[in-house]
DNA sequence: CCGGAAGTCAACCTTTCGGTTGATGCCCGG
DNA sequence: CCGGGCATCAACCGAAAGGTTGACTTCCGG
């Protein structure tokens, strides 16, 4: 019997997990948990085998550091990320905190339970749009933004000048304007507002 | 006995709007769509009191569009859009095309049945925070954009300049610069990236 | 019927951005 | 130990965007 914690701040999303859940035999719903804090306390006292986890919550805490803090524990359950988004900051921070799969929430129900065995059992389980955007990002390791260009890149989507962010990130603006080149060339645009629209189509920065 | 049509991409979901709406008695789910073109369909064939509609879908229809055919016949059922995006365009454009009532994903199961009897009864039901932004936009109706500002800025957020747009838009680049200049005055911004930052932030355009 | 908002366009000017070249220092890994 | 990616900065130039003024049309509502 698989011991089960639902991590969600919709409701009707717990109900729907705990329906599909229900539905099969092995699978025991032990919990939910309606924030990330909640769910670190539940994932404690329940000790479940599997805590699925949603990376957005409205206020308090997110769901990757909510990830952290129950992997952290040895011998804690395994946390199967399920969610809506597949941006790669996501993704990345979720695998970054611990977590051993990452769903989409439009997944089936059986993909769903087969996605929950495989983490019970502590082997990873990947979204097929996720799993294909972590090998792009390996096949052309070159596209990916260097930190301090992501960090760049953010201030631009804020809508800052590069003399705002210059000023913001203490540099000149010709860095500035270096970064912007070398983020344009590996988006493979040519101006600030296109690659801000690149980078929102690609996970890159968010939303 | 209200009789229900859920449509909705995310079996999860449907899984759960079901569960939710099991408990009451007096609702009664007569089926599921999992796009809006089977949102139609259904609706047409089952004859349901109320539709559950998410305004997104995958590909094909989207729920606006579905809910704008639904409504169109007279006596047909009544839609309720059930969704997680709050912004400016979404709303407008579900009650433009005929949705009784606009909830959030987040809401509470007893808010969503108090919704779905208030629709059934044709009574509108909104969300508070859908509620407020109307308001808020009733309050400071000069900071609205028309629509071919919004046109504008919608591909000034995709990343094209201006010559691209006035292209794309069968204009000179005289009125392209016209418009932004007019968005910019509205949105208090004085360059492009601003002026997409804060209409995403005011739910102006399409995240 | 008139005023105003929306939409279109032109001419002009200033500022910012984009692109290049070149240079320096750091740190990591082969 | 040395190449290469990362980060930093300077100077320069042309192109694009920003800002202003002014003008014309259409359409709607008072």
């Amino acid at each position: 019997m698989i011991r089960l914690l639902i991590a969600d701040d919709h409701p009707i999303v717990r109900s729907g997990l705990r329906a599909v859940l229900a539905a099969e035999p092995d699978f025991e719903v032990v919990g939910e948990a309606a924030s990330g804090e909640r769910a670190v306390e539940l994932a404690v006292t329940l000790a479940p085998d599997v805590v699925l986890m949603d990376l957005r919550f409205g206020p308090g805490m997110a769901g990757a550091q909510a990830t952290r803090e129950i992997t952290a524990r040895a011998g804690g359950p395994r946390v199967l990320v399920l969610t809506t988004y597949d941006s790669d900051a996501d993704i990345l921070a979720a695998i970054e905190a611990g977590a051993t799969g990452y769903l989409l929430k439009d997944a089936d129900p059986a993909d769903l339970a087969a996605a929950v065995r495989d983490a019970a059992a502590g082997r990873s389980a990947l979204a097929p749009a996720v799993a294909q955007r972590l090998l792009g990002r390996l096949r052309s390791p070159g596209s990916a933004l260097s930190r301090r260009e992501t960090e760049v890149l953010d201030l631009v989507a804020a809508g800052l000048s590069n003399q705002q962010i210059s000023k913001r990130l203490f540099l000149s603006q010709a860095t500035v304007k270096s970064h912007l080149v070398h983020i344009y060339a590996k988006l493979g645009v040519d101006n600030r507002t296109a690659a801000v629209a690149a980078a929102r189509e690609r996970g890159l920065i968010r939303p």
